[in-house]
DNA sequence: CCATATAACATACCCAAGTATGATACCAAG
DNA sequence: CTTGGTATCATACTTGGGTATGTTATATGG
């Protein structure tokens, strides 16, 4: 058991398989996820289910790999962000930055992502993965903060980074299931404000 | 269309529905949510599926509706820690207990609502109903806190709430992810601390 | 007391994700 | 050059949630 998914090896294996996620990607923005079937992405390919279970394991999976493309993005934040004063204002706007992004990515695609991420068969979920950018960089960005003396240090920089990233991840999901209907950047901020105020130190 | 899933008129009918319910989550205790298939519920209730899409418009609507009963429990709760002082202090409290109820219905139950309410044909999600008594009852006790000006009022206490629930909904979720591999209730507790400092005004 | 509506199911089916398996083509080693 | 392994797909199938529709029993109003 276990199927040996492997990336492709020859030429045309590699556009087969671009030419799947390209189609695929392109039909969920026009019909929307859930109106798209694998064989309609397949017919449009001129392939077959076989092909597109050669290289993907499941539809879902197509648009974690477009999501998890996102880690990019934040070191490029990250990198841009490196000149500011207070590692506090750093997180901030770290922040800020990533919250946009998943704006940016739309409900539909943050929809599935959290929709599948916790579907029952899922083993080890990309989205607690800690080699993911967005906790090594908030927790560089913490960790820093706490060498200056700008965010309190009685609980670990870790520890501190992945509940500040679940608080958002909350305001995320119900941002989801309210269809996209309030300003998710600007409630994001006013959290930020709201814990971040308390995370530096007397 | 909009099948018409009454609510049972019969003896007959009440039994069958709540046979149905009662073999389900027993069931569902048993092998696990996603080992059960609709079949196995009405091969041992002795029905078939059209006895249980009469009363139930979805499998994971049988874990709703566990679900949904949390709310007298949030009310009990309420109850209980009326005759504290503080209103922040209420509101410590009540988050812990309702925490603790999320804890207590465990990994299972949690994920599949939480994937549930995600999905992506689900209309009006239960969990953003602002009806809910989990999101009347914190709102109160803000807006209680915020008239005896323990709690900062530059933030409707409406915006607090609901902030404030995905927060820890946020880390739930998290949990789930992690099938339950560390102390909700601690983290949350953690949580509340880090934040409620900041609720209060300076 | 009879007509009619509808609750309470059963039967048969659809749909789409995912699987099992087989055929072909290509490459690398002997 | 030939043999074996494997990447790349195609074909056919399974599975399970959900639907469409039909049949029967029961409650209710006239």
């Amino acid at each position: 058991m276990a199927k040996k998914r492997t990336a492709p090896r020859t030429e045309k294996g590699i556009n087969t398989r671009q030419a799947i996620f390209d189609t695929a990607i392109a039909l969920f923005a026009k019909r929307g996820y859930d109106k798209v079937t694998i064989d309609d992405i397949c017919d449009k390919v001129g392939v077959t289910k076989g092909a597109f279970y050669n290289y993907f394991e499941s539809k879902d999976q197509i648009i974690l790999e477009e999501f998890m493309r996102m880690d990019d993005h934040y070191v490029k934040v990250a990198h841009d962000i490196a000149d500011l004063k207070s590692s506090a204002e750093k997180l901030r706007v770290f922040n800020r930055e990533a919250v946009k992004l998943m704006a940016d990515l739309g409900v539909t695609m943050m929809k599935v992502v959290y929709h599948s991420q916790i579907a029952p068969n899922m083993r080890r979920p990309y989205l607690m993965d800690g080699r993911r950018s967005l906790y090594k960089i908030t927790n560089e960005l913490i960790k820093e903060g706490q060498e200056k003396g700008e965010i309190r240090d009685d609980i670990a920089s870790e520890e501190m980074a992945v509940m500040l990233i679940n608080c958002f991840r909350g305001q995320i999901y119900h941002w989801c299931l309210a269809n996209g209907s309030f300003d998710l950047v600007g409630t994001c901020d006013t959290l930020f404000d709201l814990i971040m105020d308390r995370l530096t130190p007397r």
